[in-house]
RNA sequence: GGAGAGGUGGCUGAGUGGUCGAAAGCGGCGGAUUGCUAAUCCGUUAAGGAUGUCAACAUCCUUCGAGGGUUCAAAUCCCUCCCUCUCCGCCA
């Protein structure tokens, strides 16, 4: 969420910012505001009248005065003037009020300033480049999940008996696979300084409005509809939520969680793209990086935060280049954000494998997690930070691409050796 | 699902109609003191919003789970809802 004391003292800037994503009309926002202040300086103004009157009738009667005399009966009735004045105002604020925060929820994150400009994903940037791509000769390459089927592994056609398409069942060493990828990415990430975390991945409403995923992108989770719950699309999601409508201290910060957690999405409107393979499922796993920081910090932090998720494409020797997203093709919440995106030979093309974002005080915000510097008067928004570290099918799928031998077996990376103790995939 | 208890400041926890934004303790901050490694004492310390020639500040409003009601006046009384805890039942 915004913060509509910027956008009402700095409302061209705002806007500018803003046309950088997309279409966006501050005006009617700026014309409620300006309402609801009106409004309440004149509620607020009865109301300090109306106080007055109840402490005065109170001291009045303590002090021995008849509760029945025509001076305690005239400041009564005033009283009771007052309250009704003040009750046909409040409806018309609280409504001004939600209007406000209804529209202040549908504002995307601002650009950051050093976001590259541009209206689509034609127009992000590479940053840089690791490893080396393997460039097929006579498509020798078998994309994943044919080879995932030849070894038996990976099952999409049962398992649409079990769910629907877009899902798939991991067997024997498939599954063993998936399990290392997890332990090793989170043993990984341990060691560089994140905490564990195993949160709900069923998700209230007021949770998925905090990190902004909702009232804006309702088609894209799958809702459980006897209760208010949905299923997480993203650990960064519970993880946010964490510390909802909490105060921090500064000394407590950064935090820094790993966590490994499925995730759901119902991909809405993407019906024709990736109905193949493990590249865009309803149900995946993955790693998920996420910080709570100071505003100070964060820009370092999310440098960090990127290296951290690098590392595992490193030591699993897949090649791989870091693509900063222009501001058309930011996310929601996001004010920038860098995609590692891994090599896929069979498809001769990188394909995003983590997607690593700062969102500054955006989430903060809606959420309400601020923290207090000792010593020092109030409370800031904490930044956050999320990034994959990384989405385990789609690392799956680029091991099997990559690692792939001409005999249709597959090399298991040697990082990964210690927890699989297998060497090839037959 | 049945029965009961409860939701108060960073935390613990008092408060059943008026000067309560709220006792006390803990924690934090500032200071004093002491040679015994930390103790003692004093002071201070909620958040959000609006307004003001808003930086330090001042004034006002809101907030004791949420919403409504009674009253001149509600943390306190009434109603509805949500959530948490305990016991029982069921169950991985």
């Amino acid at each position: 969420m915004l913060d509509i004391k910027q956008i009402r003292e700095n409302p061209s800037f705002v806007e500018e910012r803003l046309q950088s994503r997309g279409s966006y009309d501050l005006q009617p926002l700026l014309t409620l505001d300006q309402q609801q202040r009106e409004l309440e300086a004149k509620r607020s103004h009865l109301q300090a009248r109306s106080n007055e009157i109840g402490k005065l009738v109170g001291q009045k009667i303590k002090a021995g005065s008849d509760p029945q005399s025509t001076e305690i009966q005239s400041l009564r009735q005033e009283g009771n003037d007052l309250k009704n004045e003040i009750g046909e105002l409040e409806p018309q604020e609280r409504e001004i009020k939600s209007q406000l925060a209804d529209l202040l929820l549908t504002l995307p994150n601002l650009p950051s300033e050093s976001t590259p400009l541009g209206n689509s994903e034609e127009d992000n940037v590479e940053v840089r480049r690791w490893g080396d791509e393997y460039i097929p000769q006579n498509s020798d390459i078998l994309p994943h999940w044919e080879i995932g089927e030849h070894l038996g592994i990976l099952n999409f056609e049962r398992s649409v008996k079990v769910a629907q398409s877009r899902f798939v069942t991991l067997i024997g060493s498939g599954a063993a696979l998936e399990r290392a990828l997890i332990q090793f990415m989170l043993d990984r990430q341990i060691a560089a300084g994140y905490t564990e975390v195993l949160p709900p991945i069923l998700i209230n409403t007021q949770s998925l409005t905090a990190s902004g995923q909702l009232p804006k992108f309702a088609e894209e989770s799958f809702k459980c509809a006897a209760d208010d719950l949905w299923l997480s699309p993203t650990a960064e999601v519970p993880i946010t939520n964490l510390y909802r409508e909490e105060i921090l201290a500064a000394e407590d910060l950064p935090i820094n969680h790993c966590a490994y957690t499925p995730c759901f999405r119902r991909e809405a409107g993407s019906y024709g793209r990736d109905t193949r393979g493990l590249i865009r499922l309803h149900q995946f796993n993955k790693v998920e990086l996420y910080k709570l920081v100071h505003p100070d910090t964060s820009e370092h932090e999310h440098q960090k935060l990127v290296a951290n998720a690098e590392a595992i494409l490193q030591e699993l020797q897949l090649p791989y280049r870091v693509i900063e997203l222009c501001t058309g093709d930011l996310g929601f919440s996001a004010t920038k954000t860098y995609d590692l995106e891994v090599w896929l030979p069979s498809a001769n093309k990188y394909r995003e494998i983590s997607s690593c974002s700062n969102c500054r005080d955006f989430q903060a915000r809606r959420g309400g997690i601020r923290f207090k510097e000792s010593g020092k008067k109030g409370t800031q928004f904490v930044h956050t930070l999320n990034g994959s570290g990384l989405a385990v099918g789609r690392t799956m799928a680029a091991i099997l691409e990559n690692y792939q031998q001409p005999d249709k077996t597959v090399r298991v990376p040697e990082a990964l050796q210690p927890y699989l103790r297998q060497e090839v995939l037959t």
